[in-house]
Parts: C-alpha cells; structure tokens; sequence
DNA sequence: TAAGATTGAGAAGTCAATCTTC
DNA sequence: GAAGATTGACTTCTCAATCTTA
C-alpha cells in the first residue's frame, strides 16, 4: 500500500512515544469540558447577577469560613489563584462593599478578607444560580457512582509529586 | 446543644438546595486538578522549550490536519478560545516561523493556519516533554478502567444542552 | 444577511521585585 | 533570612464592533 499524499500523518504530538487513544480521549475530554463548563457557569453567573465565577468563589469560601473571615494567602489558596491575582481579585469586591480588609493584630504581616453582611446578601441571591448551573452542566449529568469514580480519580491526578 | 458562635457556619454556597458533599467534591476536585495540571504542564513546557501550552496546542492540531493546516476558526474551536484570541495567539507564532497565514483559494473570508517545516520540528523537539508531562500529572497515576471511566464520565458533562 | 478574521477596549492572570514585619 | 501582601511590567483572554466576501 502506496502512502496518500496530501492528507493526515500520525499525530506527532501523541505518536511514537506519545499518548494511545484512550490517554488521549482523557486528556482532551479534560480540558474540553473543563473549558466549557467554567465558561458557562461564569457567563450565566454575569447574565443574572453581575459577577464572575472568579468573584462568586472568594464570597463561597468566605461565607464558610470561621468569622467569615480568611487570610489573603489562605485564601489564594481555595481559589486556585496566585497572591498577586487575589489582590486584585479583591479590589473590586472591597469597592463594591462586599468584602473588607482587615489587618490581624497578632501578626502585623497578615491581611484578612473579611465577609461584609452585603457581600452574604449577594452571594445568597447568587448561589442558587451557581448551584443550579454546575447541576446542569457537570454533576447533574452524571449518577452517583460515576460522581464518586471521578472525584477519587481527579483527586489521584496530581496529588503531590511523583518523585 | 447551643450553637457555637464565631465559628464556620453552614455553607450557604452549598447549603439548603446546594451541592450534598459528594457532588462538592467532585466539582471541586475538577476545578483543583485543572489548575494544577495545567498549570505545571505550562511551566514545564516554558522552562524547557520557550513555549507555552497554548502554542503547543496551536502547533499540535495542526500537525496532526491534512496538509498541516487548519482554517482559523476551526483552529479556535479545537485549541478552545475565541477567534479573537486565536488571532493573536497566531501573531507570536508567525513572527517565530512556526506558522504561516494561508488565504484560501475557494473562499476569500477564510485564512488557513499552516504549520511549517520549522514548526514541526520545534514540535517534535517539545513533544516528548508535553507527553511525559501528561503522563507524570495525569494518565500516568490512573488505571486504565479508571481512566475509561474519567473519559466517559467527562465526554457525558456538558455534552450539548440539556433543553 | 451571515460567516470569517481582525482589531480596540477592558478585564484578569503570571512572575519578579519591593516593603514590612516576624 | 523568610513570610505575607502588594505593585509594576507584561501577557493573554473575552466581548463587541468593523471589514470583507459569500
């Protein structure tokens, strides 16, 4: 059999050395529905209330920590962003009064992100939205065993280095 | 039993009509997982080859279409970011060599993305790091059930609109 | 009128450097 | 010196508007 010209070659990205088809289709479906899940729920989140899934997140942490209340790199952490990105994050929310900042007395160092009763009020009338979103587009779409097979194995997926 | 002040109190972003603890996990384990995968697989390909994973993304599709090209828009459907951004993403790659702009003959609203020679062998050069990587932080930790498993649960979540 | 590509304006992220406090 | 927060410089995204061609 003669090679066709002009037309598709083995994938070098995932040939020889590269993925097979099964790695593949995980890797892809990843971040395809990643891609499209988080950019629903964020434009959704915007229609109806105003706010991005980026800001929804920092008042769900808030909301669920003690006193309301998180330090910055604490909460940097939750939200999955790095400490310059969650000042700035911030910013916004601070000027909309739905966040404040306050300084820690014990550790001069620390800033707290604290909750204000507005920034619940919102986060409230938001929240059914959010939830009613990632039903729809993620877990709703998947039974319990599926859920829980998928949750042990993202949580296997870069759990700490290989070394 | 009294309720204990200054303490976390009941989630309101996933309390009442909100998410039970199995489907919190595995949304938040999605959300976790991505950020760090992704995130290492870009830092890893910039540190060894100068190149982002958004440009290994460009690069890959294209090896892998007929004649090494792809029309823009359909280029920006499988890398998953707006036309716009696709445009600009480009721009970086034209500049090194990597890609060229093509019109097309039939249709003089399209523009093709074309790999050239130079750009297939940056990719080739980079290929191994980007699998490897995949493998270190993702496919490599599951089973192959598991990883069946991931994939059909993840081609299930937002597969088309529910209606 | 619609599709494809680009551009302008603005939002938001990263990294590295800086400042303060421990 | 190291930790926590911020800022500056830069990159890259999205959305809406524009331009060209079908």
């Amino acid at each position: 059999v003669s090679p066709v010209e002009s037309t598709a070659r083995t994938p070098v990205a995932t040939g020889a050395t590269g993925l097979d088809e099964l790695e593949t289709r995980a890797w892809r479906s990843f971040l395809k529905s990643h891609a499209e899940i988080v950019g629903a729920l964020d434009r959704e989140l915007v229609a109806a209330h105003g706010i991005t899934l980026g800001e929804y997140e920092v008042l769900a942490f808030l909301s669920e920590a003690a006193d309301r209340r998180l330090r910055m790199c604490d909460l940097a952490g939750r939200v999955l962003i790095s400490p310059g990105a969650l000042t700035r994050r911030l910013t916004s929310l601070v000027a909309r009064g739905w966040v404040e900042r306050m300084p820690c007395p014990r550790d001069a160092r620390v800033t707290y992100a604290v909750l204000t009763d507005e920034g619940l009020e919102r986060l409230e009338v938001a929240a059914p939205t959010h939830v009613e979103g990632v039903r729809r587009h993620f877990v709703g779409r998947l039974g319990r065993t599926d859920l829980a097979d998928l949750a042990s194995a993202l949580e296997k997926a870069d759990a700490g280095p290989v070394t």
